[in-house]
DNA sequence: CGGATTCATCATACGGACATGATGAAATCG
DNA sequence: CGATTTCATCATGTCCGTATGATGAATCCG
């Protein structure tokens, strides 16, 4: 049992991997699960999830690949883990009764168990893949420049 | 998949249950599961695990049942869910290549990688049992007292 | 003691996450 | 066009989280 699916992690991964080529060149699924150490169609599943869900875009043949639909700055790592992890369906339920929690009437609980979970996730939305790569060179280059 | 195991879940709400009873009686894992809606047999593993952990106490026969060990306010949320879910395995892989990030030297994405994980977690070791069960009268009591 | 109640545990089963291998479809290039 | 490369998808299988039902062990009470 785990807080955070494999299948998730494999995605922000291949996320943070594709963001070092951006705007360079696109990669393939036998790369990104050679790097990665991920089982290579397993991953390929994955990786066509995210072009589904709009944060990658793919093309076939040779020169093709994967690679970020939009600038690394622009994904969230929530973006990323919520194509395949339900962001909270423990907010639905009430911590205390079998019963959908009153949303305009919760009970103290709940509130607080909201509250919680919120702050909780706020930092995968708050992270963007792009900072999470560290390599800043398409937006920080001019600070880092020559000094490394 | 689910960033929140169901038997995590089952787990605090079974806490959160037991504290609003705390030194006033044992609840059976019959009345848990009932109020909860859990499968009681499930349920009741559940329920043995936080025991050998330490989180709850339990006694059989009639008056039986189960207790929180300490008082509310020193059980953690994630007191009661790192007995089911590991807290952050993805801390222990390099989140860029497939091999175990040098904890000594990790690459720039583990760091940031690290320090999301940590805050994402840090509201369930802040929260305690107590403050989500909104009954606060074993400690407030004297500060709601008849004003209420 | 003996019956009732309740926790503890075992055997079994089901579904979904995770994984593997094979096949189909699109794009590039000679 | 035909061969190669790569994504897309299907069929299949394993393992674990989840769940069910039955049985054993401890505790209370008459």
């Amino acid at each position: 049992m785990t807080m955070m699916p494999r299948t998730a992690e494999y995605a922000v991964r291949a996320a943070v991997l594709l963001a070092r080529h951006y705007g360079e060149r696109r990669v393939s699924a036998d790369e990104i699960a050679t790097v990665l150490g991920a089982p290579r169609n397993y991953l390929s599943k994955t990786l066509n999830a995210l072009v589904r869900s709009g944060v990658l875009t793919s093309m076939r043949g040779p020169t093709g690949g994967f690679s970020l639909a939009k600038t690394p700055e622009l994904i969230s790592v929530a973006d990323v883990i919520d194509v395949f992890a339900d962001a909270e369906p423990a907010a639905a339920r009430c911590v205390l009764e079998d019963r959908p929690c009153d949303s305009l009437f919760p009970c103290a609980a709940h509130r607080r168990w909201v509250t919680i979970t919120r702050i909780a996730r706020e930092p995968l939305v708050a992270t963007t893949i792009g900072e999470l790569c560290g390599n800043h060179r398409w937006t920080n280059a001019h600070i880092i420049g020559p000094s490394l």
